[in-house]
RNA sequence: GCUCCAUUAGCAUAGUGGCUAGUGCAUCCGACUUUCUAUCGGAAGACAAGGGUUCGAUUCCCUUAUGGAGUACCA
């Protein structure tokens, strides 16, 4: 049983992926690896209205990028193909055509404009308009007319539908490996449409048809396909077929406020909601997170281990994972959260590593050369890391081991820069000037000795030095900036800042 | 409206038919650093409501409320 796990992805190609379906890849995926079993990327692009070019290479750049891998995809073909269901038009023809022979599915020659008419009347009314056994026989269908009239419309190239003949009066035991047992009484269900006008499948068809004929075992998907389980069930027994086990994942929530986490919440929020960059809107990759803590935040949205542990990198997952773990209701996503989690994965980094990425900033600041050894870079990096959530903060955290602080912030130089500063700045240059070795501990024990000796309190000195150095009152221990920027360039700052405050 | 799903602190969640309901994020306070958005320590904060079943229910059942999804020739 273990061996046969076949779990698929199946998105449709109408846009970026957004963070959910993501979510979605990542728990097939971990399911699959977990038990050994193949996981493919089959693309749904039945509808031929909203396909968006691109959105295909997309969607699996952003996988690769998460380390969610594919067995099986339009890029390495199996023994399945084809991947796209564009390109299985035939195999769904013959399908459609042998649920008609045995009576389960009808064509139809309703138009779209006569069944808006319909629904909008019955909404009117407060009721719902339902196509199904109450009024499929007063509709314009093969289940109201004669064989004849039938074949004469079939000919004439009249467009039509074809659509599942729902049963009556039966109750429906449906099985959830997350929600347990379903009850559904099939005579609320509506007559789907199976097969579109324009000779192409609905999801409906195609899935069904594409999981057995791809041998899916388990079928994980998002939990706004619950509803349609029923159907897909009948599907299954119409075909004569056995059904893959089903799991439905609870959906990604909006932070605050109600509803299921859009586009527009990322904007509103400030946070991005599509693993890369997608025209205008900014990705997680581009936001500067790394692919490990995306996916340790995703797949606790929803799951979660039972223990304390919070930090999974991808093999502690597909250890842990289990479907049984996963939660019914939906999951808030929680912006913090994620910073949380890079936070994390950052102090992970190795040091080189992170100078690595770094470099190219010190360089759009056109920081010279000299100051870009590696060393020193790797010494500041280990400095600041510890207060960076990206590495796009490490500028921001340590811009004044690189230049001179053009700017003081204005309220500290009110709170710190006293009257009689200019005169202790001075007379602290004069001491730094003796001494030659420069080192964070020598110049802290001299520095705190002379203090002592002249009865200065340290914030009478320490505070203004830092505001001389930095610019602000922040940054790491001010003696270890010194011994860093060097003894040049400290005389230097303390000089300069003496004559411009 | 109808169908289905859910409901533990601000948020995410753990857990149990009976010991002070655990953890993380956020919040507040303290310490450190005579800087801090970091770190360390501490505090506050929850079983949606009402009925049952039971010796006993946050845990099982029902009702209500609230939230969510679906209700397309979209997936």
């Amino acid at each position: 049983m273990a061996s046969t796990v076949r779990v698929r992805f199946a998105p449709s190609p109408t846009g970026p992926l957004h963070i959910g379906g993501v979510r979605t890849a990542l728990f097939n995926y971990l399911f699959a690896k977990k038990h050994g079993g193949t996981c493919i990327l089959r693309i749904e692009d039945t509808d031929q209205n909203r396909y968006v070019p691109g959105a295909e290479d997309y969607i699996m750049n952003a996988l690769e990028w998460c380390g969610i891998a594919f067995d099986e995809s339009p890029k390495a073909e199996g023994n399945f193909g084809p991947y796209r269901q564009s390109e299985r038009k035939a195999l769904y023809r013959e399908c459609i055509e042998q649920l008609l022979a045995s009576g389960n599915a009808y064509y139809a020659f309703d138009t779209s404009e006569k069944l808006d008419f319909h629904r909008k009347d019955h909404e009117k009314k407060g009721k719902t308009f339902i196509y199904n056994w109450h009024n499929r026989s007063k509709l314009d269908n093969s289940l109201s007319m004669d064989t004849n009239t039938l074949n004469e419309r079939l000919n004439s190239g009249e467009p039509y539908v074809v659509r599942f003949l729902s049963p009556e009066n039966r109750t429906l035991q449906l099985t959830d490996i997350i929600r347990g047992t379903i009850e559904i009484d099939s005579n609320t269900l509506d007559d789907k449409v199976l097969f579109k006008s324009d000779g192409m499948p609905t999801y409906h068809l195609a899935n069904i048809v594409d999981d057995h004929l791809m041998e899916i075992s388990h079928v994980i998907r998002g939990e706004e396909w619950l509803p349609s389980l029923a159907l897909h069930q009948l599907l299954y027994d119409a075909f004569g077929w056995d059904a893959p086990q089903f799991a439905h994942l609870p959906l990604i929530m909006k932070p605050v406020g109600k509803g299921k986490l859009s586009k527009r919440d990322g904007e509103k929020g400030g946070f991005p909601v599509f693993p890369l960059s997608w025209n205008d809107t900014t990705g997680y990759r581009e936001a500067g997170y790394f692919p490990e803590a995306v996916v340790n935040f995703l797949a606790l949205l929803g799951w979660n281990p039972g223990t304390e542990q919070e930090l999974f990198g991808m093999d502690d997952l597909i250890e842990a994972f289990d479907l049984d773990r996963v939660n019914r209701s939906g999951a808030r996503f929680d912006p913090d959260k994620t910073k949380w989690y890079n936070h994390q994965y950052l102090q992970q980094r190795s040091t080189e590593s992170l100078v690595e990425d770094f470099l190219p900033i010190l360089n759009e600041h056109e920081v010279p050369a000299e100051l870009l050894g590696s060393d020193r870079v790797a010494t500041i990096v280990d400095m600041v890391k510890e207060r960076a959530t990206f590495v796009s903060d490490f500028w921001g955290l340590s811009h004044f081991f690189f230049k001179r602080p053009e700017t003081f912030d204005a309220k500290a130089v009110k709170k710190q820069w006293k009257t009689d500063t200019p005169d202790i700045m001075n007379r602290l240059l004069d001491v730094l000037k003796e001494t030659d070795a420069f080192s964070s501990d020598t110049v802290e024990g001299i520095v705190k000795a002379w203090i002592k000796d002249n009865d200065f309190s340290f914030g009478q000195v320490l505070a203004p030095l830092r505001l001389v150095i930095v610019g602000a009152m922040q940054g790491p221990h001010v003696f270890d900036i010194l011994a860093i920027i060097g003894k040049k360039e400290t005389l230097a700052r303390i000089d300069r800042a003496i004559t411009t405050l």
